[in-house]
Formats: structure tokens, sequence, C-alpha cells
DNA sequence: TCAGCTTATGACAGCGATGTCAACATCTGT
DNA sequence: ACAGATGTTGACATCGCTGTCATAAGCTGA
């Protein structure tokens, strides 16, 4: 292990002076700069983390929980966006994953602590509300994909309602007057947010939202389980007179299911039925045939913001710090969906 | 921040007797060790890891570099499986998210060395193999999900062959002899192994292997990219007028093209066609009706596999240091194959 | 009673870095 | 030529913890 004191000696300067050109301080003359930097390029010398982090009393390490990084797939884009702007403030990224288990995430949160880290993205991944155990923790802390009830940290959601509205707005500028909904389960906020999406986009064309339009694609079980219905839902949609021309999706896998459902009837997509899927999962949207047009969460995005608040909670960089951050879920046209004549 | 110093003065014992308590030394008296321990509970005391890491001069950190987290969903469960693994060590993980870029694979190396990890896990979400740019890294490296060609460090790679095996053996007893196999791009190590997987199980059952009932799924493009097009060459197997009674994919997207083949011909899964997945993508393998029979990506074993052969590597725990451990590629029966009379 | 042992505790140094402050060299304007 | 400003460097203490070694107290058996 190389140290400043190895390096000092080989280029004949104190360690502080090494020190400071490690540290791009100013104050070094340039050519004692130049020959410090040739002895630690030669030497490979690379400053050690634990020492500087002790001297400096916190570190340059952000703590990233998740509850069940594997859940949605990628979901984890969070965690590549986040360190993609950790990456930018020269940072990096100690990574918990609690399963959703409340001992292991109490003793992750000790762990945080003990490692000063500079503060905390606490991502999960469904968008969902949290109530966090995090108790003496003094850094700041982000909520990521999921938002605080009790409004106790800022937070970096997925602009459902927004999201909503975009996949009821294109469906609607294709020319599309009668348009079921497939949609999640009821319980969940995202339904709610996007249903509210819906019903602007509707409200606007002056269209007319019919109830008996909106299916559910799952049903809750009792365990809190989920069962895939789209199938039998979209085929109820389907084999209606006034059959629908488009149908939106809560997500893609449920696009699949009226795929399916579609195939069953002889009909074709999209010239029979236009389909609208939610997430933009790649493995889904490239695989149907047609490709799916879908709205995507930003996962990568809410992960590179959640880092950016961050370090404006943290007061370490400049600019305002929103309670709730609402990140665009952009449309992806592909071919599930067609122009009305 | 509480300090050892802090706790031993409110204590009334020396700091190094709060060390022994904190260290689980078996030299303290019992009554101290309930005081003092109460002690620390009441302040929250929290040993200050980098003091700790600075004074032993080695750290409880492993880090993890991938190249491309989120590209293949689920292959993060390395990263789970790797993380389960070293919670039992006590141990925490440092990770990096390389996307593919060298430079960014060198700057993350030179942070790994700053941090004194104890070891790196260098983890790939395809199969493959790779040449590390890690020169000079004194501590332990092994790899996940990928191998060196020059046999530098150990390895925890997916037994496909045995996967390969297991598809094929599972049909024929099943009663099947006419299988068709819709292959992964034939470049990939992966399909390589499985093909050597179904031979191996065909000649065991005495079956012909027919080339030409072995199509690709996948066609590599010219600028890297890949096509799916296991559509088109499912369309062309069933056909065929010795149609076979089963088709192997190559993964779980190919089975959903299968699935729209069959369905375009009239043809049912199961009862006319059975289909065989790989991977075990649970967005997939459930939402297909009916859900997908597959053979599944041990990933959370192999993350979990790595960080033991990590910590054996590193002569911390007992045990033989496998040059390549090959991990089971379980198979995972749901509805898509049926018995043949 | 005391050498010799075990048990329990503390004093002290030092891991590798940097903040503070002082020292010295060089330059500026009068 | 000199006070004062500016630029460049180093000595030293210190961050929080633990390894080493010393010390003290309590115990054993001849």
């Amino acid at each position: 292990m190389v140290t400043l004191k190895d390096v000092a000696r080989e280029a004949g300067v104190s360690p502080k002076t090494v020190s400071r050109v490690v540290n791009d301080d100013p104050a070094v003359n340039g050519k004692t700069r130049e020959a410090v930097a040739e002895v630690i390029r030669r030497m490979h010398y690379v400053p050690d983390h634990a020492a500087r982090m002790m001297r400096m009393s916190h570190s340059s390490v952000v703590g990233l929980m998740t509850d069940a990084v594997a859940t949605t797939p990628y979901s984890v884009d969070i965690i590549r966006g986040a360190q993609s702007g950790l990456r930018e403030q020269a940072r990096t990224m100690l990574i918990a994953n609690t399963d959703g288990d409340p001992e292991q995430e109490q003793e992750y949160w000790q762990m945080f602590r003990a490692h000063k880290v500079a503060g905390v993205v606490y991502a999960t991944m469904y968008h969902r509300p949290v109530d966090l155990g995090a108790p003496d923790f003094e850094r700041g802390v982000v909520l990521a994909n999921c938002y605080s009830a009790r409004r106790s940290h800022a937070s970096v959601v997925p602009d459902d309602e927004g999201g909503g509205y975009t996949q009821a707005r294109h469906l609607i500028e294709l020319g599309h007057r009668r348009i079921g909904i497939v949609s999640l389960s009821p319980v969940l906020r995202a339904t709610v947010l996007r249903g509210a999406g819906y019903r602007t986009a509707f409200a606007e064309s002056g269209l007319f939202y019919d109830p008996s339009l909106d299916v559910p694609g799952f049903i809750t079980r009792q365990d809190g389980g989920e069962d895939l219905v789209a199938y039998d839902t979209a085929l109820g949609l389907l084999r209606r007179t006034d059959r629908p021309t488009a149908i939106i999706c809560g997500n893609d896998q449920i696009a699949v299911q009226v795929y399916a459902a579609a195939a069953t009837l002889g009909l074709s997509v999209p010239d029979d039925l236009s389909v609208m899927g939610f997430d933009d999962m790649a493995i889904i949207t490239h695989t149907l045939k047609p490709m799916l047009t879908s709205v995507a969460l930003p996962y990568f995005e809410i992960g590179r913001t959640a880092v950016d608040i961050l370090s404006r909670v943290n007061g370490e960089s400049e600019g305002p710090v929103a309670q709730q951050v609402l990140v665009p879920c952009p449309l992806v046209v592909r071919q599930s969906c067609r122009q009305l004549v």
C-alpha cells in the first residue's frame, strides 16, 4: 500500500504538498505539481478513502436502500440513474436491499450511519407510500419512486397522472372515440392517478367516460398476491357489440394478454384494435408483434433526480429543494396503435 | 457523532474497554460488559467504519462491478444473491455499474482500491467471456456469470449445457419425439453449450438430431444489435408436414413469439404444441396463457456463490477454491408442455 | 506468606490523511 | 531599501479506533 508519505519521500516534498496536489489545491507551484503528479502516477498511488473520510468526518459515499431490486424488471434503472448522477458528483454508492424486511432495514440504517454516508436514497420498486423507519439518521434522505405520507422527506415519483393523460391523449389524437381500459389493481395509487389522467384527456375532447369500459386486468387475492385476469376481462370488452377501437393497458403484461384475447377473436392489432401499454418494458414491447406502443416509467430519470435533490437537501449544491418532484412518463410510439380515418 | 471516547467517559471506563465490548472480546467482566452495552444503546453509539477500517487496514466492503445492470431483467438477482451472502458475512457492498464503458471501469477499479475493498465480484448480465482490465488489484476477484478466457480468475456461471439437457430431457420424458428448437443467436456461448445438452439428451434416448428442426430465433444485425425473428422461423417449423410436437426456445421472449405463431396457425398450446422456455423471467412466464414451463437462470445463486468463493479466495473462510463453478439451471414446470399419450 | 498464575483494565502509539498556522521566499509600490 | 502583500511549503496535531504491552487485582498451592 503506497501512502502519501511514500510519495512525499520519493518526490522530495512534504506529505502536505502531496495532499495539496491530490486535492487540486491551487496553492502549489506548477513545477512541483507536475513532479509530484508524476511520482503519483509512477507509484500507482491511490488516496486511502478511509483515512480521508476519517479526517474529514464525512464520506463521499451515498447509501441506496431498496425494498426489492428484482421484483419489477427495469426498476433497477433507478440504481443506474442514481449512479450516473453520483459519478458526476465523484461519489459512489453503497447498496442495501432489504427484501422488504424491517429488521434488515434497521440493520442497514445502522450500517449507513457507521459508514457516515453523505445521504440516503430510499427507493422502492413500486410507486407507493412509505413510512420510514429511520429514526436518528442525521443526513439527508430522499425517496425515489415512493413518497412519505407524512411529508417528512422529499420524494421523486413518476407522474402517473400525466402518464395516463398521455396514453389517452395519444389514442384520441389518432381518432379513437371508444377507448377501453384494462387497468391495474384498483388499490394501487398508480391506478387512481392514471384514472384521473384518462378523465382529463376524455373531458378535454368531450368524450364520455364509460365505467363499463374500465375493467381490471389484475385482481388482488386474499393472500395479497395478484392474479392476471386481463385475458378474460379483455375478451369481455372485445365481445361487446359496441367494441372499443382501442384499449389502454395498466402495464405491458396486460397488453400481452390483450393481444392474446384479440388473437382468440380473430382481431388483428392494430388494424382492428389499437393497444397501448404502460411501463415500456423492453422485453415485452419489443417482443410483441406488432411492437407495443407504450408509456415509459422513467426509472433512470427518477434515480438521477433523486441524487440531485439529495445533494441539494444536504446543501452541497445550489437549487431549490422541491418537496415532491414528478418525473414525466414519455410516450414511446411503436406499431400497436393505428390512425382511424 | 458519538465516539468511543464519549461512551467510555459516560460509562466510566477506558476507551479500550468499550472497544472490547463492541468487538465481543471475551476478556471483559460480565458486569462491565452489561454496563457498557447499556450506555452504548442509550447513546446510540455506532462504531465509525472509517476509523476501524483505517486501523485494521482492510474493509468489510466488497466491490461489485457490473457491466449493465438493467439489460437483462432479473439478472439483478445476481446482486441480491451477492448481498444475501454478504449479509451473513456481516459485509456490505459497494456497487459500480460501468455500462460497458472501459474508461468507467478503470475509474471504478481505482475507486475499489481507494476503498480497500475486501474483494471484487465482477458480474456481467450476459453469460460471456471477459478480459479483465484490473491490472494491479491486490485482492481477490471472482467472476459471476462470466469467465476469464485466460483462466486468471475463478468464475461462477450457469450450467447452460445442463440447462439445455434439462429442457430436452423433460420433453422426451413427456413422450415427445419430434422436437423443434428455436435458438438464440448462434454466436452466443449459451447457444453452443445448450446445443451440446440437447444432443446428449437426444442421444441418450436414441433420438435423431435433425438440424433442419434447429432454427435461430434471433439474428444478429450488422450493427451488433439483434432482431427477433422467432415468429417467422417458428411459423416455418410449424407449417412443416412433419410438424414437431414440441419446441424448445432459447429464451422466454422467443416463447412469446412461438405462442403467437401457434395462435396464427390455429394451434393450441399445449394441446397441439408443447413449448419450453429458458430464463424463467417471471413477467413472461406468468403472463403467457398457458403459463410457460421454463428452465431458470439461477442468478440469485450465482451471486451468492460468487461471494462465497470470494471469501475463500481471500482465505477468509475454509473450503476449496474451484476455478469454475457451474450453477445448475432448474426446471420450472408450468402448463405449456403436455404429456403425449 | 509469597511466587506464579489468571483475569480485567488502561496507557499509549499509530493507521493515512488534512486543517491550522507558521515560516520563508519573492514580489510590489513607494 | 523596506514595509507589506502574495505565493509556496512544511511541522504538527488530530480524526476514531484497536494492537501491544504494562499494570493491578484476585486467586492458587506449597
